[in-house]
DNA sequence: GGAAACAAGGAAAACGGTTGCCGTCACGGT
DNA sequence: ACCGTGACGGCAACCGTTTTCCTTGTTTCC
């Protein structure tokens, strides 16, 4: 409750503490010389007004305003959650303010708030999305440095920081190899949808390099745990046997261990499995709880907001740099020891 | 790429036009009277420079920034995220842009946030959380109107707007009711947190007011899938008979359904199952589709942020405002018809 | 033909802070 | 008595925009 104060300004504060306004600026801010008493005096009135000084002013003169946007261009989902936190905290640490700006697959609504953005005067900008392809730039030419973070822009002359998704399947590969296993199985997303195949090509090369192949060509469907069930279904009624499912989800993962369970298949002593996305509500809820390749979002979003500080500062990185996946055993593909 | 272009001034626009800044000023917005001639210059001038008034400099006169803050007080989670979604579209629509602070529960960064959302001055502030408890107020006597979205505060005077979470579990007692169903578990998160105890004292108030009662005591727990499994055995070794369980939360159904149905319990044949937030990921995976109670969270932010926005503009709603669920029938209650 | 009304646009004062420059005062040295 | 020197703070310009008031011409009307 209690009614609405007025914000002071500057101007209070200096007649109370009985200063000239540029005098009371210098106490606040410990510019100029000041005798200690004046000092003291001045950021007593200041506390007792509970002044804050005005950022919209005070970037009036300094050219800078200490705030970024973030832009998703698809609507705010389970991937671009990590990404905006991650920048956020890296960003409050440099003590600048963020504007959530939801685009909604929109081009109007994304070009309205790139012109509101500016109109803010925000020092950079981060754009995010839901998917890793890349994306038609922002803006050409704009006054600001932009980060393009988990998406990737088209231009490959802009800043870009995607997660190493390929690096990624291939650590899959490696940690199945690594528990014994040859005969591997590949169930993923939509063919269309860049991830997938990135991902199964990876991981295609990688058995390669240790004159291996998959077991089946990948099964391309859909992210869902629906899709691995059937997926399941389709990999059995084949000939081809197999001693390990590498799946392009966490959600695939568990419709196939579902499945898997259901014809009578365990694992991981019969079948090793491994997602993707390290999707704590699925390994967890998955019997036995599932290995996965960690995207790292938030740390690649902490990694775009400290490239857009030092393109802010004047010291750009342009083109596309991958962050690195990170993978987390858990007993899909391991036996605990007793 | 192409460098970076230093913002146009409304100088700059009214000594491309040749006329002075007040006239530049009036002709881009509508105001004075100007020949229609001249205003076509100024802003032929405008779009050439891609001049874009700068925001800080204008809300310096009119004392207003178009502009909220919103506070999660701790992580942004599954629940914070549709109700920031929400208040985003609302206040997008009235023009003004969101900072968006993370709190992760740490009361400092809180407090810090706060201060660095007043030095911004900004018109309003939307605070919201993860849990429907009630908090304690953000700060007393602040300068701007404050509204709790999802979370509510301590202070009844203040605006804050909730899932109406008992409304909610009383429909999902008379959809069980309306299918025939009488012998109703009850399984749910743990008691220390208040929407499960809210949801299952409303469910037991709702069949009482139809002579009957819950064929056990809730069973307390966590909001686990593990947990939705664990206690189906505890439900099953007693010998109370069932025919619905309506869970706390879907991935509580979730589990319970995959236990039912390994212990050769047939949903909904046998049992229904009714879950609650309505999340699609558990509802489509689940065998079958589970029915469930939609909290309306994106509805809850929109109404928040224009709460915000009359009080804003002078017309405030103190008090507590439960905002309706939904129910969304699936399968696991009914059979669908041949 | 002259006063009055009106259209068009310029000059300047805000808005709230920051900062460079200058004036004043006390003090010490010659 | 005079000058030089710091220490301390006030004055005013400036950041970019809006808005109020004025100053011009030009019409209009009696």
């Amino acid at each position: 409750m209690g009614k609405l104060e007025r914000h002071a300004t500057i101007a209070d504060v200096a007649a109370l503490a009985g200063v000239s306004v540029g005098t009371a600026s210098k106490a606040l801010n410990g510019r100029g010389s000041l005798r200690e008493e004046t000092r003291m005096r001045v950021r007593e009135a200041a506390r007792q007004l509970s002044f804050e000084a005005n950022a919209g002013a005070r970037s009036l003169h300094s050219g800078r305003t200490y705030t970024v946007g973030m832009i998703t261009t698809d609507t705010i989902g389970r991937f671009s959650i990590p990404v905006l936190m991650g920048a956020e905290d890296a960003l409050g640490a440099g003590e600048m303010s963020v504007f959530l700006c939801d685009g909604r697959d929109d081009p109007i609504r994304e070009q309205y708030y790139v012109k509101t953005l500016l109109s803010r005067r925000v020092d950079g900008m981060i754009v995010t999305g839901r998917r890793t392809e890349a994306r038609a730039p922002i803006g050409a030419n704009l006054p600001v440095p932009v980060v393009y973070a988990f998406i990737s822009s088209a231009d490959p002359g802009d800043c870009s920081v995607v997660p190493d998704e390929a690096g990624g399947a291939r650590k899959a590969v490696e940690h199945l190899l690594a528990v014994g296993r040859t005969r591997i199985a590949h169930i993923t997303g939509p063919e269309h949808h860049n991830s997938a195949r990135v991902r199964a090509a990876a991981a295609t090369e990688r058995l390669a390099e240790d004159g291996l192949s998959l077991v089946a060509p990948p099964l391309f469907g859909g992210w869902s745990e629906v899709w691995g069930r059937q997926a399941v279904g389709i990999l059995l009624a084949g000939r081809a046997e197999f001693d390990a499912v590498f799946c392009g989800s966490d959600q695939i993962a568990r419709g196939v261990c579902d499945a898997l369970r259901a014809a009578g298949r365990r694992v991981p002593q019969d079948v090793a499995l491994i997602g993707f996305d390290n999707w704590d509500v699925m390994t967890e809820a998955c019997q036995p709880p599932l290995t996965s390749i960690d995207l790292n979002l938030e740390g690649l979003g902490r990694s775009a907001a400290e490239m857009l500080l030092a393109a802010i500062n004047g010291s750009p990185s342009p083109g596309r740099h991958a962050h690195p996946c990170r993978l987390v055993v858990r007993e899909s593909t391991t036996v605990p020891l007793p």
